[in-house]
This record gives structure tokens, C-alpha cells and sequence, in this order.
RNA sequence: GGCCCCAUCGUCUAACGGUUAGGACGUAAGCUUUUCAAGCUUAAAAUCGGGGUUCGAUUCCCCGUGGGGUCACCA
């Protein structure tokens, strides 16, 4: 954006000045494991509330106390510190009973509520409640996303917002906290929006200024019906336990529903911060692709830097790769930018070891000695031509012994009688697995002794 | 079912009312120093349907259809 005239620039700089500071708010319940879907709500609010310098704010929404845990509480907390969203402020519903039932009190005092007396049709229904006075009318709210939103609220009835003075529910402490903590932007899923009325009603009964409000798309799963467990992960913790980056997650996240409109696609937490937009946010729900997931890490693995990857890397090394004899600290780091071009995410790690891809840089591979003849080559053949590779290998130095200089002393030959039939059983003979790094890369790891002994060992069975 | 919301390739999406409807993931084919991985190139693949408005609709309006959300003394 340009400035196009001094006037613009004034008015941008009168805004700037006089609007007051954004405030948002991520309100999850402890109810059950921290979702995905949670993560992108949490997300938008943050990246918002950071991008215009303002506060965000974490409510924990625990006023139902049979289903409310403190073990998700802590699975909220630690999934948002996983993911580097870090709050302004904490809030608990349930230490706020006070407050809640002052607004209560007013509300019955004028007359906007008042106690209900009830005939329980169900078992643990109370004989009295508060019920709020319906007052029938049409309310509408401009919704940030969606554009204006129309309800006739007589279809709502005297809704019950709490169930005694020391029981408010979801509606009642919703507003009366959206309030009380001064929130300028509500943002949250689009199953919401049928609350947004009721809530309206509150407020404009307690007196409190209206926030803006921004219902997001919702994540569904691929059937395009809600993300549930028989799905696959749910759970944010999942996924930090299958071995994704934060980073690239919320990249990932933050693309179901949104895009800067350009045609890039990977970005940092901080460029996220500076170029969402919650005008850019869809309408319409997104389906959650784990193939685009992978890839997503895979382009932030990429980015990270040899320091980042030991360090990264080394904090999830599989128990099973230090049971291979042999290992050692010395090869497994000379073998990092293999393993890096060979998985999407960390876990991925442990699935090579897992599947024996790993093994052969530290010990002596088994194999089929058939495995060692390429094609329609004999293994009179193979024998001959590893005998030969042995041959021009022995003339080189050990100091300067890498996957190039390889390269360079096999090469004319291999071309010379044929690339497949001296490097196929090159390979094999150093790995014992038909697929494979190429023979050059794997010599260079293993050494010049250990090459030499490995092919030694190729032409003995042959 | 009532109310509310939504609708571009299989998926995520781009396109002041004028584009050969673009990109990405995935898929397929090919290339690159044997295999695998990576990389590169190419291909197939979309405006839900019907009416308007307009010289001209992916775009604006209406009606269908489809999908989703929500209808608790849960949040």
C-alpha cells in the first residue's frame, strides 16, 4: 500500500492513535484433547492480536466442573507452548464465580432473568434455574468474514444461562468475560455463529460495547464431515509426537482458510505475523490434508541449517539406532544430510531405522549373494568388476577419500563397461539393499578401509 | 426438520465484471550419473445446476441442488 496523499496519511496516523488497542482471546475448554481445529482458532487470534501489537488473551472455559479436567488444561497449555503461541494473559472461569454472579444478580435485579421454576424431565435437571427474559427482537451483526448476519432470536426462547447463582453457563460468563477483559475482536469457529445472537442479547442486557466478530472456516476431515479420531491424529500433542516443526504446522494451519494472496506458501511464524490478514480469511470450510502437511515440513526441514538439524535431530534418534553395532556419533553425523533427504518429518527417522535403511553404515550388511549381479550381467562378471574397482580404489589417497573423488576414479570405468554393471554390485556389495544412496555416497562414509573390505567381502561370495 | 453459513481441479487456493481460469499438494509420464530418495520438465484435472442483470459473468441478484454448522440445566 501507498500512501497517495498527505491526507491519507494523516487520517492513517489519526487511527493509528486513537483506535484502541486490539485485544483478542483463544477460549478453549478443558473437555477433552486440544484439537487441530482449536490450533488454527488460537492461531488467527494470535497472529492478529501481534500483527496490530495488542494483547492476546488464553480463558480457559472450565465452568462445567464433571467435564472439565485439569490434565487437558495441561494439554492446552503445553500444546500452545509446542507451538510458540504464548499469552498475555491467563484466565479461569471457574476462579471467576464472583464476578459471574454479581452480573447474575443485575441481570435478575432488571429484570432481564429471572429464576425459572422447572419440571425436571431428565435425571439431574434442576427444579430451578435462571433464565434469561427473551426479549423477541431481530438482532444482526456484521461479522469480519461473513458480512452481515441475521437472526430472529424469538426462535431462541428464554434460554437458561445459569443453573444457580454459583452456576453460570457457557452464554453468560462468554459475555460477561469477553467484556470485563476489555475484548475488541472475537475470533472463532463458524459453529459459533448460532451463539452470537444469544450472546448479543447478553450483552446489550449487562450494558457492555459489542466486539467485532470473525467466525473462521472450519477444518473438516477428508469425508468433509467434522475431524474426528477415526480420521487419524487429532490431537495437536500427536502431531508434535509424529515429529513435525511448530513452525511448519502452523504454516500448514494457517493456509486451510487463508492465504496472502500471493502465490508463496512457506513462511515463518514472524512472516505469518506480518502479512495475515483477517479480511483474507475464507467463508467456506477447509479439509485437512495430511500429503500437503508433509510437504510443508519437508520445505521447513529444509530451511533449517546443519546446526539446527544436529541439534533437532539428536533430541529424536530412535534408542534402536544406538543398539546397531557398530554405531557411532562419529558416522551418524556423516550420514545426517542422507537422512534429511529422506524424510518429510523427524519420526520418519525412526521408520528408517525401523525398516533396517540405516544399518548398513555401521556394520557388515547380510544379502543374497544373487543380489549382487546387475541385470543380465554373470557373476563371473560382478567378481571381475569389483575386483577392478578394488584395484583403482587402492590407488587412492585415504585422506581424500569422498563421494567426488570416488566418483572420479571409478567413473570411465564404470562407463567404459557398463554404469549398472559396476555400480550395482558396488552398491549392493556396500549396502545389501537393492534400493539405496548411490555407492559413491556411501563409500565416503564408510571410508576407504571399509569400502575396500566390504567389496572383499562381495567377491568372496560370488 | 427449523434457523444460520458456505460452494473454482481429488485437496489447499488465485483471478478491479473482460485471463488460453493461474499456483501448490497429490497423481502419471519423462529427464538427470546403475537402484532408491531428492531435483527438474511435462501431462491429466475445476468455476454445482437453472434463470436473470450486463456488450460481457468464476465474479452481482434470484431459485434450486449439494455440503457444513447449530438447535442442552456442554462449551
Amino acid at each position: 500500500m501507498h500512501m497517495r496523499s498527505s491526507k491519507s496519511y494523516v487520517i492513517f496516523h489519526y487511527r493509528m492513535n486513537t483506535e484502541k488497542k486490539i485485544v483478542t482471546r483463544f477460549a478453549p475448554s478443558p473437555t477433552g484433547s486440544f484439537h487441530v481445529g482449536s490450533a488454527r482458532t488460537a492461531l488467527f487470534n494470535y497472529l492478529f492480536a501481534r500483527k496490530h501489537h495488542g494483547k492476546f488473551i488464553l480463558r480457559i472455559e472450565d465452568t462445567d466442573k464433571e467435564r472439565s479436567k485439569k490434565e487437558y488444561e495441561e494439554e492446552i497449555i503445553d500444546s500452545l507452548s509446542w507451538l510458540g503461541i504464548d499469552h498475555d494473559e491467563i484466565h479461569r472461569q471457574s476462579e471467576r464465580t464472583d464476578v459471574y454472579k454479581k452480573y447474575i444478580q443485575k441481570l435478575i435485579d432488571d429484570d432481564f432473568a429471572y429464576i425459572s421454576k422447572e419440571e425436571p424431565q431428565e435425571e439431574g435437571k434442576r427444579s430451578e434455574v435462571i433464565r434469561f427474559r427473551n426479549p423477541h427482537k431481530k438482532v444482526s451483526f456484521k461479522d469480519l468474514i461473513l458480512g452481515t448476519i441475521e437472526f430472529d432470536t424469538t426462535d431462541l426462547g428464554d434460554f437458561v444461562i445459569a443453573k444457580d447463582m454459583d452456576t453460570p453457563l457457557y452464554n453468560l460468563t462468554v459475555v460477561v468475560d469477553d467484556f470485563e477483559l476489555g475484548i475488541t475482536h472475537v475470533i472463532r469457529g463458524q459453529d459459533h455463529i448460532s451463539n452470537t445472537p444469544r450472546q448479543i442479547l447478553l450483552l446489550e442486557a449487562i450494558g457492555a460495547t459489542r466486539p467485532l466478530y470473525a467466525h473462521i472456516p472450519l477444518i473438516l476431515a477428508s469425508d468433509r464431515s467434522k475431524l474426528s479420531k477415526r480420521h487419524g491424529a487429532t490431537s495437536v500433542l500427536e502431531y508434535k509426537e509424529m515429529g513435525y516443526m511448530s513452525e511448519a504446522f502452523l504454516n500448514f494451519l494457517a493456509l486451510i482458510g487463508w492465504n496472502p494472496g500471493t502465490d508463496e506458501e512457506i513462511f515463518s511464524f514472524e512472516q505469518l505475523i506480518e502479512k495475515f490478514e483477517l479480511e483474507k480469511v475464507h467463508k467456506g470450510s477447509g479439509i485437512f490434508n495430511p500429503e500437503k502437511l508433509d510437504w510443508v515440513n519437508k520445505e521447513h526441514l529444509k530451511l533449517l541449517t546443519e546446526i539446527e538439524i544436529e541439534i533437532a535431530i539428536k533430541k529424536v534418534l530412535p534408542s534402536e539406532l544406538k543398539q546397531i553395532e557398530g554405531y557411532s556419533e562419529e558416522i551418524f553425523s556423516k550420514i545426517i544430510p542422507i537422512v534429511i533427504e529422506r524424510i518429510s518429518k523427524w519420526s520418519d527417522i525412526a521408520t528408517l531405522v525401523k525398516e533396517g535403511e540405516l544399518e548398513y553404515y555401521f556394520t557388515q550388511p547380510s544379502y543374497d549373494s544373487a543380489q549382487l549381479v546387475w541385470k543380465k550381467s554373470t557373476a563371473e562378471d560382478a567378481k571381475k568388476y569389483l575386483e577392478k574397482v578394488i584395484e583403482l580404489l587402492e590407488t587412492m589417497n585415504t585422506e581424500d577419500f569422498n563421494s567426488l573423488t570416488v566418483k572420479d576414479t571409478l567413473w570411465s570405468y564404470a562407463e567404459e563397461i557398463g554404469k549398472g554393471d559396476v555400480l550395482w554390485p558396488m552398491r549392493v556389495a556396500l549396502s545389501g539393499k537393492d534400493r539405496s544412496p548411490d555407492p559413491f555416497m556411501i563409500s565416503e562414509v564408510l571410508g576407504k578401509d571399509e569400502t575396500i573390505k566390504r567389496i572383499k567381502i562381495a567377491i568372496e561370495k560370488l
